[in-house]
DNA sequence: GATTTATTTAAGTTGATGCTTACGTAAAGA
DNA sequence: TCTTTACGTAAGCATCAACTTAAATAAATC
C-alpha cells in the first residue's frame, strides 16, 4: 500500500498508468512517449508492478503492459478510507480500544 | 499537487494528518506520538505545510496544527479525477458486491 | 537582560530514487 | 546458428529524503 502510493507519487508513472489504464501497450510503445531512455521507462514499469499497479503479459518478444484494476481498487479504497478516518474514528469505538495508540480528539464537527 | 501526493506517501506524515485531522495540536504534542526526534517531526511538518495539507498557526511560544480541509479536499479531488479519467471507474474489488457497473467501451483499440 | 520553554533551522550521514550508458537475454527469422 | 528485435538488468552517478545532534530563534518569565 505504501508503494502503491509512493508509485503514484512520481508524474512519470502517473502518466504510464494513464497511458495503459484502458487498453494494454507494449513497453517499446510506452516508453516512446517519454523523453527518457527506455531503461528509464522500464525501471518505472518494475516499480509500478512491484506496487501492484500494473500487470505484466508477455506474448513472444514482447511484454504489454496495462493498469491493474485491483491494485487501484486497493489503493483507491485505502484513500478513501483516509478521507474519512475522522468521521469513523468518532464512531468505531472499538476499534479505537483496540488500538494502544491513545488519541484525545475533542468534540469536532463534521465538516466534509 | 505533485508535493501533496509525495507527502502523503510517507506513513509518518500520513499519521501525522490523522491525528490533527479534527483538532489542532501543538507540535510537541504531535512529536510525542512518535519515536523519533523532535526535529525529525518538526521536518515532516514543513513538508505538509508547503504540500498545503497542514496549517499552521503561532500562539504564543506554541505552533498548533491542524490538517488543512482545502488542500486535502484539493488532493482527494485530483485523485478522484484521476481514477474515472479513463474509463476505469471500477468501485473495489473488495466491495464487489455494492457495485456491479463496469462498463467497457472500445473506442481505443490497440490490443485486446 | 538573562533564563527557560517550545520549536525550527543547520549541518551532516545514510540510504533511496531517478536517471544514464553498457551489457545480457530470449524470441523470431534469415 | 547468426542476427535482429524488444526488452530487462547492472553499474554508476547525482540528487533527494529521512533521520540524527547541535545551534538558533522567539515568546514568556524572572
Amino acid at each position: 500500500m505504501d508503494a502503491a502510493l509512493k508509485a503514484l507519487s512520481d508524474p512519470t508513472r502517473r502518466e504510464i498508468l494513464r497511458l495503459v489504464y484502458d487498453a494494454e501497450k507494449p513497453a517499446g510503445e510506452i516508453a516512446s512517449h517519454f523523453e527518457m531512455s527506455r531503461p528509464a521507462v522500464s525501471q518505472h514499469l518494475a516499480v509500478l508492478k512491484s506496487a501492484d499497479l500494473v500487470q505484466e503479459r508477455r506474448e513472444g518478444v514482447r511484454r504489454y503492459y496495462q493498469t491493474k484494476v485491483d491494485g487501484m481498487a486497493e489503493l483507491r479504497e485505502f484513500l478513501e478510507g483516509f478521507w474519512d478516518e475522522r468521521l469513523l474514528s468518532l464512531k468505531s469505538v472499538v476499534e479505537a480500544a483496540e488500538d494502544d495508540d491513545v488519541r484525545e480528539s475533542e468534540d469536532d464537527d463534521a465538516t466534509s
